[in-house]
DNA sequence: CGTGGGATTGACACGACTCAACCCCGGTGG
DNA sequence: CCACCGGGGTTGAGTCGTGTCAATCCCACG
């Protein structure tokens, strides 16, 4: 059903490197640790599911508990007063999700599929902290990597023409993939034109003509709903670039 | 000569709370150490002035060394293949510079006014760091709340028009005075129109325009070069808020 | 006094937004 | 079984906000 549930890959490097629990290995915080602290976290954490546009958190919320994303597609947005939403990331399997030193959220967490998270309290991840400096270091790196992509986002929305932004949000896409192993003829794309046109600063009637005109341009295919494969990386890298021409 | 220099603020707290070295006490990293960490950190850092203009480090530099701001303002910037340019951030005295946990720096930090730092080597930082693990959750803290800033300029640049962007831009400006206890009714403004503009995802000419159709609205008003009054907060708020009304 | 960088202002073009109609498809219930 | 409904997507026509290009002004500085 949901298209990011059917990898099981082999570990990186011999031992244990992957959270049993949670399945975390590409970018949440049990990545880096060894098979003790693994335990450990393990304990202490817990899964729950939720189906598509179901609510992680909501912006504002007591940042009670950190998540990863075992499996499914998330994305987070911030609210305007006047209902507009931005959406400031799309995040996949394996992700942290809700971790802040604030005490607060300072975003919504929605299922964009039906999804399964392995969750922490967070006194018991302040304790594991304590516990294991390794993990601070992890979660230092963990958000440094998203402070670049966000000011990657923050480029491509202040300057970029809209065929430009649509460009780097499928490469996006095709990255998120790729780290994952995932399958990369056909991409999943579970965000409406309407997520997509709220992650870019544009509305869901250009998303829809960039992509039409995408189509026409013989740069992407849909085979079906909720999918795209890239026939011309070459054509999207440049044009993600900046390249307006031809 | 800056307009930053002349503060000399009382510490927040008894004892040594400010880092002698560089001053820092702010946002800096020095914040929350005890004086033993201080005259740990104190020795191994050492001053650097930079003109107006000067460039502390590149997109793509080996981060070799992170900086405290002592005085001046900076502006940090993306470049795009084209030439145009994206300002993710300004910094101001007290805030941190470069510092990352990759190898390379991931934009230019250039200097809005003449500028001092205090820069400390990364190979001596990485010891500071085993040394004093308060110091790495302060790296963290400092790294969720550029996360944050940087969210907010997104949504700023995503979904606002122009005159509101330009709103939360003095807004900002108005915090980053108010949080360093200068002088709030006049305030120093040492980035030019382009700076603004590349900040906002905005040409130059608008930036312009609304800045003085701001003043014959009685929102703002420019008694010199480099300086704004903001004469109704509340208007300013309203429309940083997404109120395109009146 | 001349020079150059920053800022302002105007005329105009164009890209993206708005509003609206329509299609497609899956789900639901009569 | 089929009519109805609603959500997502596409497409068109017209408007409007910004971008573009260019002229002019101001002022600090050499």
């Amino acid at each position: 059903m949901n298209p990011f549930d059917v990898v099981r890959h082999p570990p990186l490097v011999a031992g244990r490197t992957v959270c049993e629990t949670c399945g975390s290995r590409i970018a949440g915080m049990c990545k880096p640790l060894d098979a003790a602290v693994l335990d450990d976290v393990a304990s202490d954490s817990e899964h729950t599911d939720l189906p598509a546009r179901g609510t992680l958190f909501r912006e504002g919320d007591p940042a009670k508990r950190v998540y990863t994303l075992i499996d499914g597609v998330a994305k987070l947005t911030r609210l305007l007063p006047d209902g507009k939403q931005q959406v400031v990331g799309f995040r996949f399997a394996g992700d942290l999700l809700g971790f802040t030193t604030r005490n607060t959220y300072p975003f919504d967490a929605e299922m964009l599929t039906p999804s399964r998270v392995c969750k922490l309290e967070r006194p018991k991840l302040d304790e594991l902290l304590k516990r294991h400096p390794l993990l601070e270091r992890r979660f230092l790196d963990l958000c440094v990597q998203e402070l670049g992509s966000t000011q990657e986002q923050l480029v491509a929305v202040g300057r970029l023409p809209a065929d430009c932004r649509v460009a780097t949000f499928l490469l996006l896409l095709d990255n998120a993939h790729r780290i994952r192993g995932l399958p990369l003829k056909t991409l999943a794309m579970p965000m409406t034109r309407a997520d997509i046109a709220d992650y870019l600063g544009l509305t869901l009637e250009t998303v829809s003509r960039t992509f039409t005109a995408f189509r026409k341009r013989g740069l992407i295919r849909e085979p079906g709903h909720g999918q795209v494969e890239l026939l011309d990386h070459e054509g999207l890298q440049s044009l993600a670039e900046g390249d307006t021409e031809h």
